[in-house]
DNA sequence: CGGCACTTTGATCGTGGTCAATAAGTGTGG
DNA sequence: CCACACTTATTGACCACGATCAAAGTGCCG
């Protein structure tokens, strides 16, 4: 076994900008302008096309790890089902975003589709053919795992602390950031979770997700003609709040 | 700039089972099994001993970060401190684990000794060395990172739907596992952090982790001299509450 | 128009936080 | 060896934030 068998299964769902189509719009930005076009051509001729319909499952919690999804639209939440029913999201993934990496056999987490996704899949066998070959992507990938690592820490100090309102003034600054970072320019976000979703994200109930994003609309600091799109019109006030500056 | 400029510094700090003395227990036990005889003496060549006394700081959060350290013996608490003056701890580490890679050119966390430890530091430029010697290196940095990611994630899943019980539960069987991966046999465990620490590990009151403590002791669960010295009695029982079956 | 899924808002409840008092260790100096 | 101060743990009483239950309200698609 070489060591890389020995790392790569170990890699839960990992974050990345990757693009591999043209379409993409985060084709730009992050991750691919670190691979070389060779590189690319080759990950994409190994990628294959799928495509999923809202509240689809892209792979379930506990199912074999079979390959790993390349995000190129739509928007997935990564979530783990407890014995007794009970759910909690680990985090959402947007176009450009890799997941699937399991750190066992099976799929640590299940992914569903939250809007109409389409994703390239990498077979295992395919995928280790590209490691042998390109040494890079095992770089890249430390460097997508320490990403998610941060991410993943800054929201357990979130979930450890923050008040309600903290958390999702904390959540809806991230989806803007998070759209921004791929292009994306505003001012109106579309916000594709349900409160339920976000609940589930950030440890909350969906009424309680309901009367925080209320409060911020009566502050003035937010508005939008749905529910799921919003506009920041006080970002500085949201800022605020959501970095723990509570006597600020 | 090299890429693994451009990778080591995004990494958060790492948990290992890295030993590099003769006297760590934890010298058989995973990572430092995978790395060759000669990295190893080169590792060990480039680290530097140092001492802290019990809440003595390792590194503070926002200092630069200009080196590594990887634990020796002894419990180290890792922390934020938000703007206003709450504080949250991202994990506990042990004797053989490594911590200090910071994502940025500053620590994102703090470290604090919860009793008396020893550890080696890696300067930056010895790192950087090494790194370049070793290429070995990044690839045991990725496992490290992926284990960290998991282990991340877990917790996220646990803040988000365990009740106060359920996860003290887990935290106390969590101290248990690591002690027992780095050859503790137990069947008696120390306890190094206070109430408050486990406390702002968890999101919960000092008194709420003290009175979930009394509640197993009540059931027959669990035992000890002291309040930092616990034996499990029904380690089923604990598992079972940990591990998100509520119903069962 | 009806049916459905999602959201909003209100009323009430409960887990866990806060405040407070006591107890149990732990280390220091007389 | 004890007295004292100090830290940590435990337990109780009360309170508040957010969960739960319930009922409209809203928008969408057939």
């Amino acid at each position: 076994m070489t060591l890389l068998n020995a790392v790569r299964p170990m890699l839960g769902p990992v974050r990345a900008w990757l693009s591999l189509c043209d379409a993409c719009e985060a084709r730009e930005q992050g991750f691919c302008a670190l691979l070389p076009p060779d590189v690319l051509a080759d990950v994409a001729d190994a990628a294959q096309r799928m495509a999923f319909a809202p509240r689809a499952a892209l792979f379930r919690q506990g199912e074999a790890a079979t390959g790993i999804f390349i995000l190129r639209n739509g928007t997935v939440r990564l979530m783990q089902l407890l014995p007794d029913g009970r759910q909690a999201s680990v985090g959402f993934r947007f176009g450009g975003d890799l997941l699937g990496f399991s750190p066992q056999r099976e799929h640590r987490h299940g992914a569903e589709a939250l809007d109409s996704v389409s994703a390239c899949r990498i077979g295992r066998s395919e995928l280790d053919r590209l490691f042998r070959r390109h040494p890079i992507l095992e770089r890249t990938l430390l460097h997508l795992c320490a990403c998610e690592l941060a991410a993943a820490q800054d929201q357990l100090v979130a979930l450890v602390r923050f008040t309600a309102e903290e958390r999702v003034a904390a959540f809806l600054l991230s989806i803007v950031e998070a759209r921004e970072c791929r292009g994306h320019p505003g001012p109106i976000y579309e916000l594709r979770a349900t409160r339920a979703d976000v609940g589930e994200l950030l440890g909350l109930s969906l009424e309680t997700v309901s009367r925080a994003v209320s409060g911020f609309r009566r502050r003035g600091w937010l508005r939008g003609p749905g529910p799921q799109t919003f506009e920041l019109l006080d970002r500085d006030a949201l800022t605020k709040l959501a970095s723990g500056n509570a006597d600020a």
